[in-house]
DNA sequence: TTGTTTGGTAAACACTGTTTAGTACATTTG
DNA sequence: CAAATGTACTAAACAGTGTTTACCAAACAA
């Protein structure tokens, strides 16, 4: 009976009809503008049948979500061809600062944003993209141990620290605390800093 | 002609009554159930009123936002005792933890919200705020500096550094995104970056 | 050809921040 | 003191928001 099948394709399409012109809505006009019948007007939809592939909004900008972890993780992929492992982790670091800056609507929605979180907790289930892209921090964490770069032996704890400060330093600056330094240094500032913190887990 | 002042005063009396019942909901109820509407209920008086005062939403949110600040800043004031600059250093990141681990709905307003930075973009304003919430944190680096502590001499990157080291760690946190690590040692884990980044600092 | 399931929607519900027009009262002026 | 002005306040409307309900028409199965 393929006719059931066929039902099945039809309906991952309109999901991702629905997702592809929500992206284009955040992504052009950003997360305020993105409404449920602003998203229903760009397919020619009602906005009542966005309820029918999408149990709310929560889930529709996990959806998002889910799609801006892909796209970081293809940036990740770059350092691949780097050799040696405490490079390969300032590299990563460069990236991710990239990532974040470049995408400031995706970032909040990837670690500030509670919707995509929600989504997950009345699933159920746990961050698994978070959780695949701390993988991949961890594991250059541990090359860079392996090699004898770091004394310390807490894969996880090094991990967990090197995020939360490039973490910060991003969310410091998409959140516009740093226009405090009246001058227009801030990529310059954060620069800076990095070089610090690259120093400063040198030691450790 | 003292009716100029009583009226003046009068006003000042009001935009307090409104501030106070703002931070009651704000508090108990977090910022998503704070309406323009509960607010007015609370202090009987019509929503519309409220806009006689202060001038929109994102004004009331600013001065939710001072009043963050100013309990922030008396928690820091706990620390001046402590004679021994890096031990000083240390204590606030802990205050700064504790901060915002038990405010975290102050401390989303006060760090990524956008409501309170456009009340201050709107009136060409600086994040004065912010910038002496910094300024302490750089005393207590350019005291660990004199010291003897670190041998690297810019106080502002590393006192840059520090506080995006914290504030990603308390982040991360409060936006759930700790709890991928399905056990429930999330404090116990912040507990332990913040030891190791403390062993960090102690090396530059 | 029935009967049932399915996809889609108009309209409503209960909200939101904000503005406008108008009222009642306090204050100032003639 | 009375008339004119100024001020504090609000009801109602505007333009939105996410979401649910009741209903319709077309597709499917018996």
């Amino acid at each position: 009976m393929g006719i059931a099948e066929r039902k099945e394709r039809e309906k991952e399409e309109m999901r991702e009809l629905i997702l592809r012109a929500a992206s284009k809505i955040f992504l052009e006009e950003g997360y305020e503008k993105t409404s449920i019948r602003k998203i229903a007007d760009a397919i020619e939809y009602s906005p009542a049948t966005i309820y029918l592939y999408y149990r709310d909004k929560n889930e529709l900008l996990h959806g998002l979500h889910v799609e801006a972890f892909q796209k970081m993780m293809q940036e990740f992929s770059k350092i691949a061809p780097i050799n040696d492992p405490f490079a390969r982790l300032v590299e990563m670091g460069h990236q991710y600062i990239k990532f974040g800056t470049q995408n400031p609507e995706l970032y909040n929605l990837m670690f500030l944003m509670d919707a995509p979180m929600e989504a997950l907790a009345c699933r159920n289930e746990i961050w698994d993209d978070g959780l695949r892209a701390f993988d991949a921090l961890r594991i250059v964490v541990a090359d860079c141990i392996e090699a004898g770069y770091f004394k310390e032996p807490d894969v996880e704890t090094i991990s967990m620290t090197i995020w939360s400060y490039i973490h910060g330093l991003v969310t410091i600056y998409l959140k516009g605390r740093m226009k405090m330094f009246d001058d227009d240094r801030e990529l310059e500032r954060m620069q800076q800093s990095f070089a610090l913190f690259i120093k400063m887990i040198k030691a450790i």
